[in-house]
DNA sequence: GCCAACGTTGGC
DNA sequence: GCCAACGTTGGC
């Protein structure tokens, strides 16, 4: 089967680039959507290419190259109780709901290729992840969007002159960033 | 923190 | 099956 891409994504404050860089090689578990889902345990195969994307990040965007590592298998965390993942509506079913896969860390690019890069370069206007409301966390690229995105991060290094530099923006406040995580974890635990 | 967009749930 | 209420995602 040919070789597939792919663009995932996560939060930095659950799984940064670098503790993905440092690890090497990490579970993808925790999806929690029927589509991901079904991308998870029909599609995704080993060897596949992976652009890791953070969100809700500094800047956001996509950060580094990955590579499938393992086909989709079942999401084992559904069924354990003590975990955050556990769903208590997998318990008992004869099939496995949820799937997950491991993902091989390749390269982390120099700097992010932030969203509103990937809205300007030619070529990436079909993007999923461009589109305003997107929320898929896992989604379908193609082999030309891929190759863009890995050229473009490849080539990254210090702003052009003249050109403004995408993180300029710095982060609203801290503080305000870690009372919204806050009360993420809140809403996440009922 | 704000809030738009989306997915899921549940009453009917 | 409809759809309002609710929870979550995620850019800003």
């Amino acid at each position: 089967m040919a070789k597939k891409y792919w663009l995932m994504k996560v939060e930095p404050e659950a799984y940064s680039v670098d503790d993905f860089a440092a690890d090497g090689e990490t579970t993808w578990e925790g999806v929690r959507n029927y589509q991901a889902r079904n991308f998870l345990r029909d599609d995704i195969k080993k060897g596949d290419g992976v652009l890791f994307y953070q969100s809700n990040a500094n800047p956001t965007g996509i950060a580094a190259l990955a590579e499938v590592s393992k086909s989709g298998y079942p999401d084992h965390f559904a069924l354990d109780k003590k975990h955050k993942y556990f769903d208590p509506k997998s318990e008992g079913k004869p099939e496995p709901t949820w799937y997950m896969v491991d993902i091989a860390f390749r390269k982390k690019f120099k700097d992010v290729v932030t969203l509103a890069e990937l809205k300007e370069i030619k070529g990436l206007e079909d993007m999923l992840v461009i589109r305003r409301g997107q929320r898929l966390s896992i989604q379908p690229v193609t082999k030309a969007e891929f190759d863009i995105v890995k050229k473009v991060g490849n080539a990254k290094k210090t702003p052009v002159e003249g050109e403004v530099a995408p993180t300029q923006k710095k982060s609203a406040n801290a503080a305000a960033k870690a009372k919204n995580h806050a009360r993420k974890k809140k809403a996440s635990k009922k």
